[in-house]
Order: structure tokens, then sequence, then C-alpha cells
DNA sequence: CGCGTCGTTGATAAGGTTCAAGACGGGTGG
DNA sequence: CCACCCGTCTTGAACCTTATCAACGACGCG
């Protein structure tokens, strides 16, 4: 329906904004104010690339959230991470030219943008943008890696509690409270995104609300117990007894408070 | 113990061999025969690199079969990849300066060492080094992308069957058999990596030799039905009844089959 | 030859999904 | 302005996939 972008950037950014928001020490010889990269605003629910399409702009946002999604083949969404400021989109799309995800505002968005084509070209005169590339691409890679261990070896609630700090996290570090804020996706979504249906998303959130470590009011979350949230575990559920280095003496830890659903570090 | 590499590396590879490892056009201006990377031996068992190890090189797998785990808290391996033949290591590395992962030897192995220092001091002067790093690295996330989608979306059956399948797919790609092969990891290896017990991978493997889909004898695993292979589903477990378009027929379709435990295209 | 790792298979239980019903909230049209 | 509707969220109950626990067989190595 849309995918195409409402252009009338008003605003533009320079290199060195552009290094400030997504947190690479910049190291910045580029003093220019000519070197400019346009901003482009999308609406809650706008596209802003979609599978297959051809590649060739990197989007970093600026303000606002979205999130990425696979399709499967029967049309079923996949979430594979919740973007928001200072973070890069598009990377999936270098490798064959065509985006591999699609990318959908789930709040009104300013995105800057940051064609491919004149990004490489300035890589050829200056050496900073490249290793930037190079640090952001790999930070996402971390990420990812992060999530499927996450995926691989956490239970429900586990994954639910460290979705949470992770959010707060992120808010904290865009100078929002950490304490307090609204999420910005469904349970559905989230649900999506943890590998986990909605029903248990909602159950699990009750769960946390129940016992204290959190308040729930539809889609504004209260924190109240960070530490217990960061260290929730409950079912080291699966390849346990492995061999590997201290695994022995933990385990008796985990035995001891078996009983508990929570664990304070 | 190790992570020390016996260094006597007598093979030296130009660039464009390594492209060709990883499949990456080329476009090679660069004739030098003096532009050489040194290769390395790793002996089964050995590490490449643990994590947090400081971290200075990528290294490009010539021959062998490997793995790339997480340790959690409790010590615990979350196998994230089987790196083969033109595969690369240590990208997660770039982003903190330190290796996010750990790579272990499954086989004896051949790698091919390259220095990022020099890598990046390359790209200075060749602009197609610049973007075959683009491209490894833009592939690599996208092959994350589809494990956390295969992750949170598929049953235990479905991972295990298109496990079988990549692997056939990348045999094929070697010049191997991709109807006959060896595994190089253990069930409990499979397991972690696909987010399973061995349990699970081992009574699959049964279940899919029972229905003659493939052939197993302990790691000798022969493919007999590759369609079947790759479009077997059995339970699109979760989020299921999306709005997303197209869902609809799709669902009627797979009512069709319910009673069968597999689906040819 | 025995021990340890790896793999198979069975019985049991539990975590999480599925199905179902209802509540809440926001937007729309009468 | 209220009624209505639809998407979202919550909660309950039954079911099912997969983990867990356990025992045994097979292989490889010292």
């Amino acid at each position: 329906m849309e995918a195409g972008r409402q252009r009338q950037g008003r605003l533009w950014s320079n290199l060195k904004e552009v290094c400030d928001l997504l947190h690479i020490p910049a190291a910045v010889s580029i003093n220019s104010e000519e070197l400019l990269f346009q901003h482009v605003q999308f609406k809650t629910g706008q596209r802003v690339h979609t599978i297959g399409q051809a590649f060739d702009t990197l989007y970093i946002v600026n303000s606002g959230f979205l999130k990425t999604v696979l399709i499967d083949e029967f049309g079923n969404e996949q979430v594979l991470s919740f973007p928001m400021k200072g973070d890069m989109l598009g990377v999936d799309g270098i490798h064959t030219r065509h985006y591999a995800s699609e990318a959908v505002a789930l709040s009104d968005c300013d995105l800057i943008l940051l064609p491919f084509k004149k990004l490489t070209a300035l890589g050829r005169v200056h050496m900073e943008l490249e290793n930037l590339m190079y640090g952001v691409m790999s930070r996402e890679l971390v990420r990812e890696q992060a999530m499927i261990g996450m995926l691989g070896a956490l239970s429900a609630e586990a994954r639910v509690a460290r979705f949470l700090v992770s959010l707060a996290d992120r808010f904290a570090a865009m100078g929002y409270s950490s304490k307090l804020f609204n999420l910005r996706m469904t349970r559905h979504e989230i649900g999506s995104y943890l590998g986990l249906t909605l029903e248990t998303v909602s159950r699990t959130l009750s769960a946390f609300n129940e016992i204290g470590l959190i308040t729930v009011d539809q889609r504004t979350i209260g924190i109240k117990d960070p530490e217990a949230l960061k260290t929730l575990r409950r079912l080291p559920p699966s390849r346990s007894r492995t061999k590997a280095a201290g695994a022995k003496q933990k385990a008796e830890l985990d035995a001891a408070g078996d009983d508990q659903v929570l664990a304070t570090a």
C-alpha cells in the first residue's frame, strides 16, 4: 500500500550527529557541514522497507519506535527486533542487494537516510566511516547472537524478564525513565519476538505483577525489582548437566532456591 | 589450555583465493601475489579464539569443521553455528575488540588468517575489500535472522529437518555429496544449536528414519527425501491465526494434510 | 578389557500452546 | 453523547509437545 515515503525532509544531519546517535566514537576529522544526510518521517503503521525490495539505503532511527519482521510461507510474522533511537535499519539488505526483512513503524518516526552508494563512496575518503560501519554491523551481529542464545536456552519467564530489562536499559540510554515506560508493541508482537504466544506473555506479566517485580497496566510497565528480573531464570531448561567447568556448584545453588521463582544476585 | 595456535603456516593464500572461498565475486583489480594471507592449522578440540579474548584477526575456514559457542553464567554451552569451508570467524569481535563467542575445531582444520588491522589498511587502497567485508557481514546477519525465525516459530521436527537440509546444501556447495554425509557434531551440540535436548534430536532422527525420509547410522546421515524435509513443518505452533494476508487459504491447505506428518511441495 | 562418551529408547511430568470466553478501551457512526 | 464494534488483553481449562529422569547398548580409547 505504501512503502512510499512521504518525502519532505526538512531536517538534515551531519556525520557527527549520526555518530553520536549510534554511540560510536566519532573521531571525525570531517568538519563537513556540507556532508549532510536527509531525514524522512514515517507515520504509525507505515513500512520503511519490505522484504525483497531493492536495497539502496540504510536508515538510522532518530526518534520513534519500529519493528522488523520476517514473513514466513503462510504470511505469519516473526518479529526480529524493535529498533529505536540510535539503531540502524536495512543492514540485511547489503548482501543480496534486497532487504531480507520488513521494517514497520510502531509510532510516528523520524529516520535518517544513509544512501549506501554515497556511504561507500565516502568511505573511500574517510576511513572513520568504514570502521564505523564495521562496528555497527558487528554490534548488530552480537545482539542477534544473544537473541539466539536466549531463544535456545531460556524459559518463557526468563525471556520476558530479560526483554523487560533490555527495554529498560534502552530507555535509560535514551534518557527516559527505566522504571516506568510504555510498551509500543502488542503482546502478540512481544510473543513473536520471544518465541512465545501472546497468552504466555500476558500470563507471565501478570505473574511478575503479582510477585511484585513489576506493575502492569495495559501498555504501561513499571519496573520494581530490576535485579530480580535480570537474574531470573527458573529452568536451566536444557543442556544442563554439561561437563563444562563450573557447572556443578552453580547447580547446587540453583537447587537451594528451587521453590523460589526468582533469585537475586 | 590452548587457544595458542600451532603456527608453522606453510600455506599462504592471495586475495583472489580468499574471495573465491567466500563466494564473493572478486572483481579484483589486485593482481598482487605479494598480498598474501597466512594459513594456520588447528587440531580437533582446539580453540581458535575464546570469549573475551582480545580481538585482532578474522579467520576464514579453508577446510575442516568447527562450532562457535556462547557460554552462559553456569558454564553451559549454547552453540551458535557450525562454520565450515568458506565461512568467516571472529566478526563478532570487531565491535568491542574482544571476541564475543568461542570457536572450537570439531575436526582438524586449516584456517586463513586475516589480521584486521591489515585488512582495514588495505581497504584504504582497495575498495573491493570494503565491499567484500560488508557483504560477508551482511550475509552472516541474514543467516542469524533466519536462525532466530526458526527458533521462534518452528517445531522440533521442523528444526531438525531444516538443519539436515541446510547441512546437505552446504555439503553440496563444497562439492561433497548432499545425499550421504557425516555429522561432525554430537547430538548434544545439535540440540544446543536447535534449542532442543539431545534426546529430542535423537528421537526425531529415529522418527525420520522410520518414515523413510533419511537413514541414520550414528553420525552417518543419508538423505532420502530432501523435498519432504524442506517443507516439513507440523505445528505452525504459535502466532498462527494471524490476520496477515494470505494466511487463510494456506491454513486450509494445512488442515487438509493434518494427519500427515509431512507435506511435499 | 574396562571406562567414559555418545547415542537410543522408554516412562513420566511439566511448561507452554491451544481453545474459549469475557473484560477493557478507543474509535466511529447514528 | 451514547451505543456499538473491533482489536487488544486477561484468565481459565484441557491438551500436547518436549524436557526430564533413567537405563541400556555401542563405540572408541587408554
